[in-house]
DNA sequence: CATGAATGAGGTTTCATTCAT
DNA sequence: TATGAATGAAACCTCATTCAT
């Protein structure tokens, strides 16, 4: 079983002078970089620091720990997404299946293609056993907004909703998963969004039965 | 960019004798143990030595470092997984869609259930850049024998073949993968064999035109 | 040997406003708080800082480094005891054995139960070699000072001076950081002056001969 | 509070081979001389092992972190001490007060002479919070023994023997320590032991009253 | 062949001290 | 003067790998 450490995982100390909050934005600029350009395994604090422009003790002002520093960065990426598919969610309650589904595939299309470099940086971190947690938390709330937009259609009904959700929610984030990190030839890239609709869009029609 | 050493990864020597494929294999199942119990980070040689029940010495007679060990483990199961697929969709050449859609997700879901310790385990390594190569190729491979044999299919064609494929293949490892590493409720582990097909077969009929 | 930095150990400045005083005051308490609670170990400048409400920086403004505060207390303490000693040696001076023994032992025992946390929290202090000299100073002077109202003694003198001395010395002081350090059970606090005056007179009258 | 971290503080692994046990040696002998020779504060794993001839992953085969290095050394010290102490309290058992005060003395002076080197380097390392519960437990084993002997003494009876016990024990620790960590003068040095006796007597002959 | 002791580079983290604000 | 952000040397500890037995 892993060491449950279950350190501190959350920032130190917000800094208070304008000058440290551009320190601490290029820390977290560079774990990004570093993570993409090194992968996670020689990601060093030192090399972070370095890369960002400090030196180590000044990351450890911030981040009390190295996890802490990729937790802080997940954190920020699948909060984001996550907010960005909740609000598009939100928009289009009440609306035909189609509508849902064009709606909640672009925006988390756009949101994962807009952090490109983060998610393909992150891949790697979010499997690690630490971050498990964090990763799984983000689920369940992305779950819970399928579930509560799906409900809401107009012209559809799910004999299974929570199986549906699910299945939507695993057909937007394993695909793409899969194409970003496998480095998918850029006519995929482009025509993602189109694609990953159809994806949604076929599955949920042969899951869905017409509201009569 | 990250430093290509390129060691050897290749096993060391075939053993010879008996006594000493035991050995191998010990370890060789140890490594996967260690990588589900403790995850990657925790993985020592030392520690899947133990538990193999033997002496690291012993482990560098038969792996010249530990990626090799690493990689053992991922081509072995990646192989294995894209064989079981490429001899389903042999099997399935010149059938209709349904009957390719049907048996290539029945098999590729067989091989990963029939894995799901290793395919757990190796979550974390397929990850590392140093093991992208691996994955990458085995991908290639596997794209291969599905735009193959969706060109065989006796009743629909595709505008963009090779999209259609890629996106086949996506929807296939991508939502497993998220399946398996998220720890999804058994009720869609149950259904998963189905839950993938109807995913798969949603998006290629409409990606395809029926053949007058 | 101990890399002799001998660097500056005395304290930087002296105030001279009273709000400056002040926070001197306060950092030198809070260096005995933090030597208490946490350990010399774990007692940090910037931990001391904030204990005694400042920052780091004004704590430089006052000493020159670490080891200075740390001089700064243990001079004190040592000083404070070994002039209430004095004092009280020299109030009698010209006294029968049991008069001086029990003067000094009691001022002795007074002078440290009144600074017990000091006390205590100075022990590590003291065993480290960069406060040896400290130490040893002090103890030569206390040393002086018994050797000298020894002297004076009207009933009895001693065949060996010195040693006498000395081991007065090293009785009082011996058992009784012994004591502090080793937290004695209440009964035996209290009775601390008692006992050892006992101690320190049945030694003495043992090593001394009666003036004809 | 000092972080309770009660990590594991005993040695990790006996040698199996021959010349492991030569390094274990070393590394233990080496401990000492760092210790007398740099102080606790410059007491790293490095210097250790180098001092011992070897190298810093040897030296944590056999001591899980340097704690427990510096436990080892403290342990063995005064469980010799005290061993040497009860088997001449034992030799004594039913003897006038005179003898048993002369053996246990000279027994306790004996060992710790023997020992001088160990005896003063170990000086601050007793001093530390997290060496506490060893040397009390050395202590109260010690404060038994001496009780147990006292019982024994044909000549004399104690109104308060557990003080009378404790005081025992404390003038023989209090002021040797002191006189080793001091750095007394030779000619104290040599008289030690029969100074030691007189004080320990003095005071035990105060405390007692005969019986009839 | 097998063992496990030895190595030491390299990673994480702390903290005394300085200095710009 | 006071602050606290920044620095980086140095400490602890791990682990892949080698090699004598």
């Amino acid at each position: 079983m892993a060491k449950s450490k279950d350190a501190n995982l959350s920032p130190r100390k917000k800094p208070r002078q304008a000058r440290s909050q551009v320190t601490v934005d290029a820390i977290f600029e560079a774990t990004i970089q570093v993570l993409l350009v090194e992968g996670l395994q020689r990601l060093t604090t030192i090399r972070v620091a370095e890369r960002a422009g400090t030196s180590v003790g000044t990351l450890y002002q911030y981040y009390p720990n190295k996890q802490a520093l990729l937790f802080a960065v997940l954190q920020r990426h699948v909060g984001e997404v996550g907010e960005h598919v909740r609000r598009a969610a939100e928009s289009v309650h009440g609306r035909p299946l189609t509508a849902i589904v064009s709606a909640v595939v672009r925006a988390f299309v756009q949101a994962k293609t807009d952090r490109i470099d983060e998610a393909r940086a992150l891949y790697s971190v979010a499997g690690e056993l630490d971050s498990r947690r964090l990763v799984e938390e983000s689920e369940e709330r992305g779950l819970a907004v399928l579930t509560a937009v799906l409900r809401t259609s107009t012209d559809v009904q799910f004999d299974d909703l929570p199986t549906a959700a699910y299945m939507f929610m695993a057909a937007m984030i394993g695909p793409t998963t899969y194409m970003i990190e496998g480095g998918a030839p850029p006519s995929i890239m482009r025509a993602w969004s189109g694609q990953l609709e159809s994806l949604c869009l076929g599955y949920l029609e042969r899951a869905a039965y017409a509201i009569p």
